[in-house]
DNA sequence: TTGAAAGCGATACCAT
DNA sequence: ATGGTATCGCTTTCAA
């Protein structure tokens, strides 16, 4: 049973490839082709399992029902599952999804969307490494459909699907505040991202609020923060800082810093509180179990989606759908109660 | 600056398509065309930034440069480990991947292999559902280059990259026994799955071995794990059944378990051993941090793009190609000490 | 050295 | 109702 192609059916059955491929596009009753013919084409198609190389579809139609997905890192459980809920509602739509990872790589990132771009897909979604704003702004004057996830210029106006960063942890320092905690300690990255920026700023406004003076910042290197977790755990737990509560701004650097507090042998959360900004699977089952902000990634998945397919249809490039998801808030041991 | 075509270029520079497609490609020399002409095209593409539109391209040549890759599920952090090690090496042969989640569904997963056919990957990479022995066969016959991860047909000779399932799980049950523990219990999943058999083997094999007579096996269903757990651990855990160890098929029985062995206050490892097969991120940060079977993702995703690759190159479907990987040991405290 | 033209496999406009 | 044919953008054979 060899390749069978729009051709061959039409030879076959005696008919041209134009009523063959109106009919198997269900565009036979709007072309008027007889009932007959229709069954027969479908018939044989199916009887033949038909199926049209996309490749040559996507280039005569100029489309390809492709969404193309750029992400950080495949292998991060919280990009990992933003691709799961990406997937999953594309395919429902009849969308295919191709990834691809920009490893927090501006050149990769400027190189993915290129390449995606010539392979023809029909829309974006961007996590990006927020350094290629000439890129988004090229993809707007190109009026190319696309659409950020998780992180955004703040300079440029796009659609985008974001988290509230600044509120989240803004609520989840106030919880701490609220069960006495007053030396409060915030790690996170030195980084331009907008997103860390906003988990700073709600870290340092719920201190402002409670008139607390004084706050215990550490960001690391995003390309050492490994070995610098040490040094960061050991001067906060340290004399004269020694902190009664830390707020970690990714699941990874929690979960590095949980493993730098126990090898000092400090108490949680009797000693240091902690909570974690995401988390990962086994959060509950850590000792203490850690109390998290949870992302909801597959609404942020469903809202991308459906907004980018939206601008497909429409072809064109919208710049103001705007979405900002609430975190949920896991109150576990780690945070220790009232 | 509108989208640039092979044909302008060829216009603008009063050269025919033919020479421009032939320097773009680094055929220039091979088909002796004047280095000065070399240089002019070059120059133009670059300064104009000119990328060929990879469907036509692809439609032409019969080829894409892309890997198709299905795995049950992208959110699973094993998968999206792979992923990510496949999409990594991949790239660094000029290749991008294409990823679809079957969702464990036979049904699902034969479409998935359709359609990437009809998008014309070169290859596929297929952690298969094991329940398509015929969409495989006809992948064999299609001479089709493609190549088994995680999962492979027992009755096919196919191509595949493995973990040595049965050893592992011999070697950590072995591990048990030699620390004392004499009634160990299996948690694993109602399925048949090659791996998860052999798992079961290495389990007993590893009592037989040690003149163990009882074993103590829970075989939970595939979709209904989640609430069988609670019910599997209580009977394990009660008399005359009281295991003192468990060993877990999966990572997240592994963590559904010991959350069910906490809620039931059973000590680990005092009272209960724990060994995981495969891990989760903070399984060194659970109360106790969890022995576990380590797969080695890098080098699974590495040995099949590179066999995947040869295969593409030769354009033909290898089945004589099989991998089988060690798992590492990772000792923690979970499965205590002599 | 270079160019013309025939594909690749579909879609869709324009006839009939 | 159906068919002929140009077209999508590129590769590649063959001729010049």
């Amino acid at each position: 049973m060899k390749k069978l192609y729009l051709k061959d059916i039409a030879q076959n059955l005696g008919l041209s490839k134009t009523t063959v491929s109106f009919v198997l596009n269900g565009k036979g009753d709007e072309n008027k082709i007889n009932i007959n013919t229709q069954n027969k084409v479908l018939e044989y198609a199916n009887k033949h399992n038909y199926k049209p190389n996309q490749l040559a579809r996507g280039l005569s139609r100029g489309k390809t029902e492709t969404i193309g997905l750029i992400i950080p890192n495949i292998s991060d459980t919280f990009y990992a599952k933003i691709a799961g809920s990406i997937e999953k509602r594309a395919k429902e739509f009849g969308y295919t999804v191709v990834f691809s990872s920009s490893n927090e790589n501006a050149a990769d990132e400027e190189k993915l969307i290129q390449s995606m771009l010539n392979r023809q897909v029909d829309g974006l979604i961007i996590a990006s490494t927020q350094q290629n704003q000439k890129d988004i702004e090229l993809l707007i004057k190109m009026n190319f459909p696309f659409i950020l996830i998780d992180r955004h210029y703040p300079e440029i106006e796009t659609n985008y699907v974001l988290v509230d960063n600044f509120g989240s942890v803004k609520k989840a320092t106030e919880h701490l505040l609220n069960l006495g905690r007053r030396k409060i300690g915030f790690i996170s990255l030195k980084s331009d991202l907008e997103a860390l920026k906003q988990r700073l700023l709600g870290y340092q406004e719920a201190l402002v609020e409670n008139n607390i003076k004084t706050s215990y910042i550490k960001e690391l290197g995003t390309d050492t923060y490994k070995e610098e977790m040490k040094k960061a755990v050991s001067e906060l737990i340290k004399f004269p800082n020694t902190v009664d509560a830390i707020v970690f701004s990714t699941h990874y650097l929690t979960a590095l810093g949980v493993r730098e507090l126990k090898n000092n042998n400090i108490k949680i959360p009797s000693e240091v509180a902690i909570v974690s900004f995401d988390e990962l699977s086994a959060f509950d089952l850590v000792d203490p179990p850690i109390t998290s902000l949870i992302q909801p990634v597959n609404k942020i998945g469903d809202a991308a989606v459906e907004i980018l397919l939206k601008d497909i249809e429409n072809k064109k490039c919208s710049v103001d759908k705007k979405v900002i998801l609430e975190t949920g808030f896991m109150i576990r041991k780690s945070c220790g109660t009232v």
